[in-house]
DNA sequence: ATGGTCGTCTAACGA
């Protein structure tokens, strides 16, 4: 089984990277972030013609989630506790086999200390409060998706500039460490990786072609999914294409058991 | 160099 996480900043913009990408790579599962549809516009048919199901929770202009997979989706939830007010589409959990996938699009948080960074702070605490409900009812968990944050130094390319910014501040940190300390695995530390890998790199000044970058998007799996998983990657490929979203895939490989 | 580039829509704003 292969699992994998991508912000497409426009599915409408990215849907033919989006199709060559399920083509070349096949995955059972692909959660996407920022659509910027609403759900009248997502592209359902697009998908099938692919052999892809979908569900999604979207809103126009902004944020927006989808799941993709070959096989069916079940129990898809649209809402969090704590979050079912929020306007904002960001978040969607669906059974895909024997999984339980939690898609998320974290807020960015646009500056430390700013209304936004509190609505960042609280909107990883409530999914928190998600997580440590829903965990302990499924023995394979994964949740995955644009989580805004890079979780350590070395997930960011010059750790003196990025200090104590956004993405990188202690507070959005130990955001992350609380979901690990709930039992989540970051699937790509488990792997020997290249020095420097990065999920993302921002559209101005060469960023990518500089490999200036952040590795903000990320897949955190139960400890029984974890261990099963033989592989965890980033796809440079189509962040290098034409216009291209300014993130790259994510993958992660499950052996057979986990099918 | 306190900028730069995209995507949303066509003016700023969010990332």
């Amino acid at each position: 089984m292969k699992i994998a996480t991508w912000n497409v900043n426009s599915l409408r913009v990215r849907l033919p990277h989006v199709l060559d990408w399920l083509g070349a790579n096949h995955p059972d599962v692909l959660a996407l972030q920022e659509t910027k549809l609403s759900d009248e516009q997502f592209p359902v048919e697009a998908f099938m013609a692919a052999g892809y199901q979908a569900v999604y929770s979207g809103q126009k202009t902004y944020n927006g989630v989808a799941i993709l997979s070959r096989q069916p989706t079940r129990n898809v939830i649209h809402n969090v506790p704590g979050l079912q007010d929020d306007a904002q589409r960001r978040v969607l959990t669906a059974t895909i086999a024997d999984v339980r996938v939690l898609n998320v699009y974290v807020p960015n948080g646009a500056e430390v200390g700013s209304v936004k960074y509190a609505y960042k702070l609280g909107w990883l605490n409530k999914i928190a409060g998600y997580v440590r409900e829903q965990l302990p009812r499924y023995e394979k968990f994964v949740m995955l998706g644009d989580f805004n944050v890079a979780p350590a130094d070395m997930d960011v390319y010059d750790p003196k500039i990025w200090f104590e910014k956004i993405l990188c501040s202690t507070p959005e940190r130990e955001a992350i460490k609380r979901l690990r300390e709930l039992g989540l695995v970051d699937l790509f530390r488990q792997f020997e990786q290249a020095e420097k890998s990065f999920s993302w790199w921002d559209y101005r000044a060469a960023a990518f072609r500089r490999n200036l970058g952040l590795r903000i998007d990320i897949i955190l799996a139960s400890p029984a999914l974890a261990a099963v998983c033989s592989a965890c990657r980033i796809d440079k490929t189509p962040r290098a294409l034409e216009r291209p979203s300014d993130h790259a895939p994510v993958v992660a490989e499950f052996m057979a058991g986990a099918q």
